[in-house]
DNA sequence: AAATTAATGCAACTCAGTTGCAAAAATAAG
DNA sequence: CTTATTTTTGCAACTGAGTTGCATTAATTT
């Protein structure tokens, strides 16, 4: 278990997540929340929800880590995955990320054992055509 | 076109992408390759490189940048992406990846312009095991 | 109310990736 | 072949996302 205490930091940060946006990331979260909290605490917090399967995380076209709810997705228990995923769509001009309302499935091919599956589709959103 | 000329420091860059490995991150490539050529140079042509299509890239786990051969799957015609597309594989134990024998294809139900799609499946390796 | 344990702030740090500029190598022109 | 043009390279300094150690503060337990 990541999170132990209900803190205001805490409760502060999750309300990002509220909102219809579907990803953020780490560094615009420092950029809003910056002055109510440190970006170490924002990093400690995030690394704790992850752990905890309250959110999960991925990287962008830049390198940077984005973060979204998770659903269940990022779960231990291989069928869950390998059943469906919900993939996210980045645009490569304006950055922004969305995740898009289509459920996947994974073909179950592989001797390994699959804990996470994240498919990051890219290319030029609505609003930049 | 990113590259220009046709130099012994992109030979030598394009030998590492020869072997079996199927994708290899440039931290990697960097303690590879430092002593016959600089750091900045590799970034530079691996750069190029994608741009030219003759790579890809990507990012793993801990955010590092992976590159790997590219066989058409990031052209900007969207309809081959669409069609297929090869999963990519990561144990997040020992931290490898290699690419998956499987192809998948891409629902076309967005409205956006698809020029590239990654899937990273996450999990452990036979290896691991 | 006191003791225990976890969360936070701060400052310094790490390190992947970038930038500017001068020198060197590759290609084109004569 | 020789010279001029353009691209590539090395170097050093820089950027910035993410981390670490430690002392302080806040939450939970006894
Ligand atoms: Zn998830
Ligand atoms: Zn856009
Ligand atoms: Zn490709
Ligand atoms: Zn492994």
């Amino acid at each position: 278990m990541g999170i132990h205490r209900k803190t205001s930091s805490l409760n502060t940060l999750l309300k990002e997540f509220n909102n219809d946006i579907s990803a953020i990331t780490v560094v615009d979260l420092v950029s809003r929340l910056g002055d109510k909290m440190n970006k170490t605490t924002i990093y400690r917090i995030l690394n704790k929800l992850e752990e905890d399967s309250i959110l999960h995380s991925f990287f962008g076209k830049n390198g940077l880590k984005w973060y979204a709810k998770c659903d269940g997705c990022c779960n231990s228990k291989p069928e869950s995955i390998l059943n469906k995923f919900r993939p996210h769509f980045q645009c490569l001009s304006c950055g922004k990320i969305d995740r898009l309302n289509i459920e996947m499935k994974l073909p179950k091919v592989t001797d390994q054992k699959v804990s996470v599956s994240q498919l990051l589709i890219q290319g030029r959103c609505e609003s930049c055509n």
